[in-house]
DNA sequence: AAAAAAC
């Protein structure tokens, strides 16, 4: 490995790019080049294979599509292909919506090029894309599944493709992605060049990555796994109760007037964008169980401003630009720490200020300390003070289940209890209880089956009553304990 | 404790 080369000036001007890129370049009004891209772009315009940390918000996106673009028109494509225009540059990323972003982006950038570019992901008819495909790209941006798609179909054919990009690399390095991955990689030349970007990675992943990684450059910008430090971050201890009451508290006292609010789960996310919406907030909901109509209408929407509060799964959490949205919230602790990063990403964008706040709750001392382990800082957890007077919900401490509220411990005290088996002797150490109140004798009497088996309605050619919540969201309410399997 | 990516 090698370090990136010290670039003296940062304009896009000194780059000697060709005429026609330089001139989307200038029309889009770029005169200064980011950190990343003055030294990504030079690097990458060497043909070298890439591994480049920067964070999120600071063009990672043109700091590889136009060394990129400028290496396919001075590089002309000598083969005699059956295809007058073999794909020469694939670039894959993990969302749907993102491959959407960035394929946008490089039309611009190819704008006064003849290179084509095109992208394919699921959700979307396959029929234009196979048009396309069939006429011919030189740039395929795609997500793994439906480009997987188009090559069995043998519409899209990666034999002559000389550069492949991982955006959010570590994403689509990881577990659920890499069989995909690994499956679309072996359809590529094996000489080729590999561009791996994120904001995060990993040691594991790191390692993992340089395995698909010739000699590579590493280009580091910032520390990986680093916020940007015109982000204000909080960190409020809050009851699950007491989420959206702190949410809209915070909402109107810091007079935030657009904001994600990020959630774990995609019934959570309908759930409270669906609440919040009744309570006369403008919102709407992005999750994987929607159309893809319906979210690329969600996030249209919210980038035009017509909708304050976006709610959202991680499906938005990496690298959607979105200009000038002041505030992120983390109403769950994201399950992994990296996804703090790229949340939080979504604000503070191009140097501008941003606010993110994350609600902790009583179970969530294991990804606090995560969080804090990533972050190599200790998180300050505060208080709410909260305007109205309700009754404060309960805690669950992960140790102790419900108890009332009455002050909030450090959800993070609870990994220092003892462990289950440890619990376990505790208690049979403990004098004996006293004896069970009587169950209720109806409990105990043996089941009786009705004499005749009605076949369920839906059987009978009745349509199934769709969900309260969204017609495609599966219903993961829990089932009373007292009829579950044993 | 989940989400994402193909029909």
């Amino acid at each position: 490995m090698q370090q990136s080369p010290v670039v003296m000036t940062d304009s896009f001007s000194n780059l000697s790019l060709a005429e026609p890129l330089a001139r989307a370049v200038a029309e889009m009004g770029y005169e200064t080049m980011t950190p990343i891209q003055a030294q990504a772009i030079p690097v990458v315009l060497t043909g070298r294979d890439v591994m480049g940390a920067a964070q999120t918000g600071t063009g990672k996106t043109a700091a590889f599509s136009l060394p990129l673009l400028q290496r396919l028109l001075k590089h002309e494509n000598s083969s005699t292909s059956p295809a007058r225009h073999p794909v020469r540059a694939l670039v894959l990323l993990p969302t749907r919506e993102l491959a959407d972003q960035v394929a946008q982006q490089v039309k611009l950038y190819a704008k006064y090029t003849n290179l084509r570019s095109a992208v394919v992901f699921g959700g979307m008819d396959m029929k234009p894309q196979t048009l396309e495909l069939k006429r011919g790209v030189e740039v395929l941006v795609a997500t793994p599944g439906r480009l997987l798609d188009h090559i069995e179909a043998k519409n899209a054919v990666l034999g002559q493709v000389e550069y492949v990009v991982l955006d959010e690399a570590d994403r689509m390095l990881d577990i659920g992605f890499l069989p995909d991955l690994q499956r679309i990689l072996s359809y590529l030349p094996k000489q080729r060049t590999t561009l791996l970007f994120s904001a995060t990675f990993s040691p594991e992943i790191k390692r993992l990555a340089n395995s698909y990684l010739k000699d590579p450059v590493t280009i580091e910008v910032a520390r990986p796994n680093e916020t940007a430090s015109t982000v204000e971050q909080h960190f409020y201890s809050v009851t699950d109760d007491d989420k959206r009451r702190a949410l809209k508290q915070i909402v109107r006292q810091r007079g935030i007037t657009q904001a994600f609010v990020f959630v774990n789960s995609k019934l959570g996310c309908a759930r409270l964008a669906r609440s919040l919406e009744r309570e006369g907030l403008k919102t709407t909901a992005l999750h994987g169980d929607k159309s893809q109509d319906e979210r690329l209408k969600a996030l249209a929407a919210f980038k035009a401003g017509e909708v304050d509060l976006l709610v959202a799964t991680d499906v938005a959490a990496r690298g959607l630009d979105i200009k000038d949205v002041p505030a992120v919230f983390n109403f769950d602790v994201p399950f992994n720490a990296e996804d703090y990063v790229h949340r939080i990403g979504r604000t503070g964008r191009a140097g501008a200020s941003g606010l993110a706040v994350t609600f902790v709750s009583g179970s969530d001392g294991r990804l606090v300390a995560d969080l804090e382990k990533l972050l190599k800082k200790k998180v300050d957890l505060e208080a709410i003070e909260y305007e109205d007077d309700r009754p404060r919900g309960r805690i669950n401490d992960g140790r102790r289940a419900w108890r009332e509220a009455g002050e909030l411990g450090d959800p993070r005290d609870a990994l220092d209890a003892p462990r289950p088996r440890e619990r376990e002797r505790e208690r049979e150490a403990r004098p004996s209880r006293p004896a069970a109140a009587p169950r209720d004798p109806f409990f105990d009497q043996p089941y009786q089956a009705p004499a005749t088996e009605q076949p369920p309605a839906w059987e009978q050619g009745a349509k199934p009553a769709p969900s309260r919540v969204s017609a495609n969201i599966k219903s993961k309410r829990k089932v009373p304990a007292l009829f579950k399997a044993q």
